[in-house]
DNA sequence: GCACAACATTTGTATGTGCAACTAATATTA
DNA sequence: TAATATTAGTTGCACATACAAATGTTGTGC
């Protein structure tokens, strides 16, 4: 451990990173208000626009989620009829609806109100920064 | 939004901070199966143990859980009979029992374990600047 | 071509977590 | 001091998420 650690709460990636995502859960839910998604609903509707035709093996991979909560997430999104499954073999490939792609736009905009807000506490630069340094270590971490 | 960013997935500090915690509970997890608990009720057993006599409010305070949780964590750690409640008026303190206190040393044991399995892959150098990082954005969240 | 392995998804079940409503204790204030 | 507000904790409910087992599909070796 490092020495110049006060305390091991400080200083444990897994007590640390799960805190953050708890506070930065909160603000996010508050942001995606106006897309009447849970943040990471909307997370999955922005990939599914972005690709459309994902599998749900390659979305849960991509969301680092387990293939069965891809399976809820996805019922979720069919009953709101924001996308549809196409069975091909053993897999089953989602498309966003046209409802679907119509929430591009507030996803976007819900985006950018967390980003300003989270950026008003931390400062635009360590924000960037922490961002990429986590993208990164989430990319060591799939191996 | 940055814009050397070539997603949103990458630049948003939601999707990334919850993608990291993830990975990292699966890594934990694994590594506090000798502990008996799951990395969450170690982290609580260790505030106590470092600080016994804490309130259950200030408890969820200092991890970032909401007072309905820790409600229901003290409850487990009182089933496993790892701590006690002593009422005072309207606060509760909890008090690691004998049997808690002993959890210490495999905690710590834990702890090092997975310290050492995610640095094997994310290189010590820049686990230990993440994790400081992220425990300052923590701080700066709380306010 | 059949038996079996590998894979994608689904379903049942368990746990973590939050919110809202509730209870109980304390503080405030008219 | 009675009425009201605030605070700490609990409980009922809902949802996210994982794991393990079940189901269905494809690929392989014989």
């Amino acid at each position: 451990m490092s020495e110049s650690c006060k305390t091991y709460h400080e200083c444990c990636l897994y007590f640390t990173a799960n805190s953050l995502a708890r506070q930065i859960n909160e603000m996010a839910e508050d942001a995606f208000k106006i897309t009447g998604l849970a943040p990471s609903y909307a997370h999955l509707m922005l990939l599914l626009i972005e690709e459309p035709g994902l599998s749900q093996n390659i979305l849960s991979k991509r969301m680092n989620l387990k293939a069965s909560t891809m399976t809820r997430f996805i019922d979720k999104l069919m009953q709101k009829g924001y996308v549809e499954r196409v069975q091909e073999g053993r897999s089953v490939y989602i498309y966003p609806t046209e409802n679907g792609k119509n929430l591009k736009k507030s996803i976007n905009q819900a985006l950018s109100i967390l980003f300003d807000n989270y950026c008003e506490v931390m400062g635009e630069e360590f924000a960037v920064k922490l961002t990429e340094d986590i993208h990164k270590a989430n990319t060591i971490l799939k191996e």
